[in-house]
DNA sequence: GTTGACGTGACATACGTATGTCAAATAAGG
DNA sequence: CCTTATTTGACATACGTATGTCACGTCAAC
């Protein structure tokens, strides 16, 4: 049998509001009943039941999902994932909100941020790039209690308490190392493309390419970053040109969004190249690419993953539970057709 | 606000009594007031508080994890998963043994599972091959009320609950998929191995290896599987003997256990060959290997989200609950180097 | 009209925790 | 030692559900 607090009341022999005041941090408790009380916590492993407890309180948490609005692939899946994920038991006793920002004006990122209710919010999961008026609008949702997590992008000078998401710099070697292997033995170069290198998602993916590249294939050669800066017209120009005035190319590493249109182009202009082609984010595009054999492989997190671990996180934080770390590492996956799910 | 029993009462025009009686399925309730029971749930969209049910029945799970005995370093890291899974919040309100069996001994395993105490169980895991004696075992233990989930391995003929692992079809149709690109434009051959193709798991990479290969990679040749019967110097030998006599060899292909005695005789004999590698299963041996170089790419089943599935789909079916699949779906995941975790 | 059987409702208690009220015990200050 | 402030304990109620008891209907069969 697990002890109680009528347990606990009886093994420090005080009375049952005291060990309500110590456990949940009320005043009025004198330091030497306060001890008696955490010492019986400990001799019979008392773990407060937290279903009762949120029974009790008729405790709900609400959550909120800031995610960047606008056409991109990527992010609708994490929508989806984070609504199916709401749906279902994960999310017991929890509303989940999803707003959606243009993360292109900082301005109104902070305005949505600051504008949420904070008097009935538990906690938030934010995706968008981190800005000094990002960072001002975190300090202000933890002082009024809410807890705030990063998704998928850090935001390491916000102070937030946890971020839900891969490491890209481990993601950029991983691809490093895919193209290495996949081009086993061979030299030529290797085009590199983003929608932006603002992102630092992107900027980390390529440190951790060249670092790879570098050390370990160095036949190949990495070209010069370019940015599609969302334009079809470009993206297609751009290739081109790059195509053309490269006879040694030999792989396309695709590092953000904008997966369609730069396969769109490669049909144009690459297509007797036989280019190995990796890309990032399982979505409808990406997946139909690797069906048809037009991208050899596609570095993934997990959106369901991490939307649950957003969602369980921000939970833990404010139960004051434990984070089952293992549980809750995204991993950095390779997805070709064979394993495809 | 959720409605509660007491809303469904409300709704229905009877009493707490009636409402109770049919939504767990007692007697003596009339059909026509079942009716409007039922009615009133949908309308209001009852959904029942597992948590505060469970709280009021003092409901304990009881689950049981059967799991090979021996000297396997795969099983060792399901144990600690288990283990670690059962600490954690996953395990809510549930005691979770785990037993050990002889899988060579096919008398042995039944006498274990027969040995259940069934009066108090829940559920159990088994990771063991199927034989008809375990599918008798099973029959029996689902008849008394238990949940059985195969863990790893499938029992597709024993009516499960559940699987709770990965297709080992379409994993061996990773590594061949990997092999072939590892290999890109090379012709030769690959050499496979296994501990033993009784197990259902090998020949069922094997089957998924030989599809990719055939269709995809028809310059790469997979030559008649080695079984290693657990014995080093059988590994040693035929190893040698395999490598001495394929010039034409490109790659190795370990489908199962036994990955540290089949590298040791690696490196006696192939040091030179510049041999792709590609295991299963991320053990310390296959890790070290990884970073060592010693190993390409191993195919891995996180056993983390193994036993954690494995808990969660025997709650589920314990509280009649729906299963998340999305959340239980194990993934094949590959490994490299860059992104090991 | 009586006897059952069956269906039903009112009510109580419990699970482990939270929270409130209020009187009593204790400690500190003079 | 008395007064006052602080700390404590006893008790009650609640959360949403499960489960039990018991009496009251209703209806059919005798």
């Amino acid at each position: 049998m697990k002890p109680t607090v009528h347990d606990i009341a009886r093994e420090a022999g005080v009375s049952l509001s005291t060990v309500d005041r110590v456990l949940n941090g009320r005043a009025d408790v004198r330091p030497k009943n306060a001890e008696r009380v955490k010492d019986a916590v400990k001799r019979l492993g008392y773990v407060r039941d937290t279903n009762a407890a949120n029974l009790a309180k008729k405790r709900r948490y609400k959550f909120v999902f800031v995610l960047p609005d606008g056409p991109n692939h990527f992010v609708e899946t994490v929508v989806e994932a984070v609504r199916e994920a709401s749906g279902a038991q994960v999310t017991d006793r929890a509303d989940v909100d999803v707003l959606f920002v243009n993360t292109a004006d900082p301005h109104a990122v902070v305005k949505r941020l600051m504008s949420l209710d904070l008097s009935q919010l538990d906690g938030v999961a934010i995706m968008v790039p981190e800005t000094p008026q990002v960072r001002d609008a975190i300090a202000h949702i933890k002082s009024a209690g809410a807890y705030v997590v990063a998704l998928v992008s850090d935001l390491p000078n916000s102070r937030c308490d946890h971020f839900v998401g891969i490491d890209n710099f481990s993601a950029g070697q991983t691809a490093g190392a895919l193209l290495g292997r996949f081009l086993r033995k061979e030299r030529g170069s290797i085009l590199v493309a983003t929608n932006s290198m603002v992102s630092r998602d992107s900027i980390e993916r390529r440190y951790g390419l060249d670092k790879v590249l570098s050390r370990d294939f160095p036949d190949l050669t990495a070209l010069p970053t370019i940015e599609f800066h969302d334009d079809p017209d470009r993206i297609r120009d751009t290739l081109e040109r790059s195509v053309a005035t490269h006879p040694e190319l030999k792989a396309v590493y695709s590092m953000g969004s904008g997966n369609a249109a730069m396969l769109d182009a490669l049909r144009h202009c690459a297509r007797d190249r036989d280019l190995v082609v990796i890309a990032h984010d399982l979505t409808s595009v990406t997946r139909q690419a690797l069906i048809d054999g037009e991208m050899d492989a596609i570095i993934v997190q997990n959106v369901g993953h991490l939307a649950r671990s957003a969602l369980r996180v921000l939970r833990a934080k404010c139960d004051a539970a434990e984070i089952f770390e293992a549980q809750e590492q995204i991993r950095i996956e390779i997805i070709m057709r064979e394993n495809l799910y």
